[in-house]
DNA sequence: TCTGATTATGAAAACGATTTCATGAATTCG
DNA sequence: CGAATTCATGAAATCGTTTTCATAATCAGA
């Protein structure tokens, strides 16, 4: 591997001159910058990084968290990240916390081992405070998720104001028994929140909810199967449900559909996110602008990166909207 | 940020010894352990990567190859391989090729600036005469896709025999006007595999093709709907069709469903891969374990990594699996 | 007790870039 | 024309580790 060095005896120069046309510094003559580079073809010199690194003190690198890249909310986000961090020039290391607040804890040595430059975390589990110290070591932007106590940026969305919506559109189609069926972190400030709107909504309209109509820990298609199963066997059924995902919708609706039940007459069923598979099954969802998100939080930590000051707390919150199709 | 200087200086040690202790070199007194330890503790300190990978030449990453992380095949793939590399210790950076030729160039830098010590390719557009100069630079494990000329292992399914399996069980079921729906880059040679398989089955039955029964460029939910829409304007329609994905089979299903046909009996579907989205729309699919070629291939990758000898030839080939479901 | 291995430690040399500082040459300006 | 800038270059310091080499102390065997 030819280095730097090699490079500059080629030429009949020194590293510094070299090392200047590589970072495009002013002062270099066209004469010498065209002997560099034509010793740095010859010699097909490429700059390692890891010293290039250790010397800028900064890796053009971005860990992002998310509970498992498989989830198709997840894996829309860091597409759009990743894209975004190419044109700037940053890599992503991708970071799979499976919902473990031990996991989590482990990559965030990462960023103290200054592996990578910053850090966006689109899932919490650990309390704030886990992370807090670690800012010493770079900018951190929360995705998605958000948390009251975190002194960082936050890029989200209303849940509060997303359930709401889709609740009051099932209110608004004329049904008073509605059920809810999403997943149920303790810890996270999402759950909480979608469940706020979902009874304000209620509350609203003066709708009264029944214990048995919650249907928790729903992430999966399978789920969706589970939750229908327990739906369908109560005295009292809910007309329609609120679900936490298009997957958790699917699941039901297809166990519906299985079970000879015509949606939406015998059940509205209501999904999360918009994915394509709630275009498939023909699922009225609220859309989460996934996009913009994305691209805003990529946006804020290169910012951070680049300007070298901390970053302070600051809120970004994007709209929703619904998707109507015959589901509902 | 606290150096191994600092650290060396609190002991009242060397750096050197304090080196062995994070690395676990022997002959060191259990005593001076101790003091490193507490020191380390003490000053919070944790070991600059960038110096170490320097020093080392050797990064502990692993760069792979998706064409986009939002397809279900290809997150599956990477979700399975981020696992396995972080249990050995690795780190995975994400690079998404969006099928170009450019971009996958652009991404070889990585492996040349030494930012990754290996390449996992599992999808390639170029000719393989654009990998091989950067072999000199660290392993590369081609996953999923193959190449006559690849001179490095490739951990891949036999897509002759995979089409052949779902299109021998269509002629099976008694169909004998069979539709092909799949995408078609020309450079893939998964794709010519799969019609060779296709035509192979065709062929042994005695079973005549249409040239209008090909629909390509099949990629998505949405291309099943126009592919739909193609099928159905024909005068003579095929009575099954072979899809190269669930997404395309799933949009078949769906199109016809919403025009009123029914499945199997208008039209047998068969998808490809089994994603959940296959067990949802109870499409009969030919399913690929994802699971088992993601492992093989970071293994393959960790050991040529640590026996620092550069990988040869080598196909590992595993089959694939027929699984039922009401669409055929 | 002497010799040769083993154990324990540190000084200094890598690793391969970038950046600071010093030094001349060329240019501009009053 | 002399002083002050600006331009162009290189030597050497630096980033923070790991590794090599040298040296001393301890131990085992004859």
């Amino acid at each position: 591997m030819a280095t730097i060095q090699d490079v500059a005896k080629k030429a009949g120069l020194s590293r510094t001159t070299v090392s200047r046309v590589i970072n495009e510094h002013p002062y270099v003559t066209e004469e010498k910058k065209r002997l560099v580079t034509q010793a740095m073809q010859e010699l097909n010199y490429v700059p390692n990084s890891s010293a290039r690194r250790l010397r800028r003190q900064q890796t053009e690198t971005i860990a992002v968290y998310v509970p498992r890249i498989t989830n198709p909310f997840f894996s829309h986000l860091v597409e759009v990240m990743e894209k975004e961090a190419a044109k700037k020039g940053y890599q992503l290391i991708l970071c799979q916390t499976r919902y473990k607040k031990e996991q989590e804890r482990n990559f965030l040595e990462l960023l103290k081992t200054k592996q990578v430059d910053g850090l966006i975390l689109t899932s919490i589990e650990n309390d704030w405070s886990e992370f807090e110290p670690y800012l010493s070591f770079g900018p951190i932007v929360v995705c998605n998720e958000y948390s009251d106590s975190a002194q960082v940026p936050s890029v989200y969305l209303n849940q509060i104001e997303g359930s709401y919506l889709g609740t009051k559109h099932l209110i608004d189609q004329g049904y008073t028994k509605i059920g809810y069926c999403t997943g149920n972190h303790k810890s996270s400030r999402v759950s909480k929140d979608r469940k706020i709107g979902f009874l304000q909504a209620l509350d609203e309209a003066g709708i009264m909810m029944k214990e048995e109509w919650f249907f928790y820990n729903a992430y999966s298609v399978q789920d969706g199967f589970a939750s229908f199963k327990k739906l369908s066997e109560l005295d009292d059924r809910p007309q329609a449900v609120f679900t936490g995902s298009d997957e958790v919708a699917a699941g039901i609706a297809k166990a519906a559909f299985d079970a000879g039940w015509k949606v939406p007459e015998d059940l509205a069923i209501i999904g999360f996110d918009n994915q394509p598979l709630a275009a498939l099954m023909d699922l009225t969802t609220v859309e989460q602008p996934i996009d913009t998100i994305a691209k805003q939080a990529m946006n804020l930590m290169v910012e951070a990166i680049q300007a070298k000051k901390p970053l302070s707390r600051k809120e970004v919150i994007l709209p929703f909207q619904l998707v109507k199709r015959s589901s509902t």
